[in-house]
DNA sequence: GACAAAAGTGACCGCAAAGTCATTTATACC
DNA sequence: GGTATAAATGACTTTGCGGTCACTTTTGTC
């Protein structure tokens, strides 16, 4: 008898199917298979750390036996690349890409934007997401590397080219916000690491804070 | 022979010296010994973070063997938090108490003081032990408390009653720097963020974005 | 049902590093 | 110099966990 995989002279005259023959596999269950491990991973890495987080207890999470996860991935380091790299992903996925209307003032726009998604970032487990790059960046500067390429750089430069258009039509008065658009971020950050790091117990409000600065940048009397 | 240490009757009347008697020891050398020690621990924590730096290589460093180490803290945990402590202690020492000149604007004497001591902040590594407590933060919950209680908490009051007394001279104009204090020195910790863990090859000066923000809140017209 | 191939299992290995302890060395007092 | 006590040593034990692999189960095809 012949081996099946290769074609074997017998078999020359029957159209053999084109498509690679799985047995024993179906693409779409391996995917949610791995999807669980991704899954459990996540909520494992968040709760503990890299460090603190064992493959086994991740297996378990996801149903899985421990040595499965290596086949999915080659090493603990592999399994964080993917889970972070995911995540990233899907916040890059629901970041606004909204375009200023034609009239709209640079400030209404970011009150419209990024003050909205700003709001949020506490939900959907945005700021824990920067908590673990923050935290095991040192550790894993390739990590550190993807979230400043794909979340911070593109940020930044949208808010440099909304300064630019506000500077040009008179609605920004100075060059500060061009000069250093992590200005208007800063607050941002800063409230990731008091409500994430330290001072979990008076966690303050992300969101207020940075329509305060968004106030003060545009010379905003206040109430 | 009485034994010495516990006052036999024998020796009832002689004048035994009220001080406990040591031997096989000095004080001055016993802390000498535990201060290399901790020396040593901080450098390894700050090159390497807690879970990375084991303790044969902070004897090493130390010139000690590695079961004195155990000595002196009965876990690897334990030299963690006094070296923590130990700098902490010591970023408090030289915070700057100064007080304000009877005539001195609020934002002179912030300048005077504030401003100072925050050009100098990644000197003196006062910004890599921010670093390391955030790090480490979440798995020492006592440390984050300690930073927060002797760091962050007098700074914040501080700023708060400075900008009480500013809002009462008619300084400021509004009442957002009360009521987020923390306004003022968020840029501080996103530049902590941004230099220490997302984008070390293109760091912000961390001085420089301190100064703006404070033209900003005391609504000064950038050049 | 027979088969092949992939998915999945978990006992096991190896190693690194925390922590121990019997022993040796240093020091202060007599 | 003798001795009691503390400091200091480092070989050893223990432990936890990342990673492996020989084996079993499942699945799709004929």
């Amino acid at each position: 008898m012949p081996k099946s995989t290769q074609s074997a002279v017998t078999n020359l005259v029957r159209n053999d199917p084109p498509v690679i023959r799985r047995r024993g596999a179906s693409p779409e269950k391996t995917a949610m298979t791995r999807q669980s491990i991704v899954d459990a991973a996540l909520a494992e890495f968040l709760e503990k750390g890299f460090a603190n987080t064992t493959i086994e207890t991740v297996a378990k999470r996801a149903g899985v036996a421990k040595g499965l996860i290596y086949r999915y991935f080659i090493a603990k380091e592999a399994l964080f690349s993917a889970v972070v790299q995911q995540e990233i992903v899907n916040a890059h996925i629901d970041t606004d890409d909204a375009k200023r209307a034609p009239n709209e003032s640079v400030e209404d726009f970011l009150r419209r934007t990024l003050v909205v998604s700003i709001h949020q970032i506490e939900k959907k487990s945005r700021a824990d997401i920067a908590r673990v790059v923050i935290t095991e960046g040192a550790r894993f500067p390739a990590i550190a590397e993807i979230y400043r390429r794909d979340v911070i750089e593109p940020l930044l430069l949208k808010v440099k080219r909304l300064a630019m258009a506000a500077r040009k039509s008179g609605e920004l008065k100075d060059d500060r916000l061009v000069k250093n658009p992590h200005l208007l971020l800063a607050p941002v950050w800063a409230g990731i690491v008091i409500n994430k790091f330290l001072d979990r117990a008076h966690p303050v409000n992300i969101g207020e804070l940075f329509e305060t600065q968004l106030d003060m940048i545009f010379s905003k009397v206040a109430a």
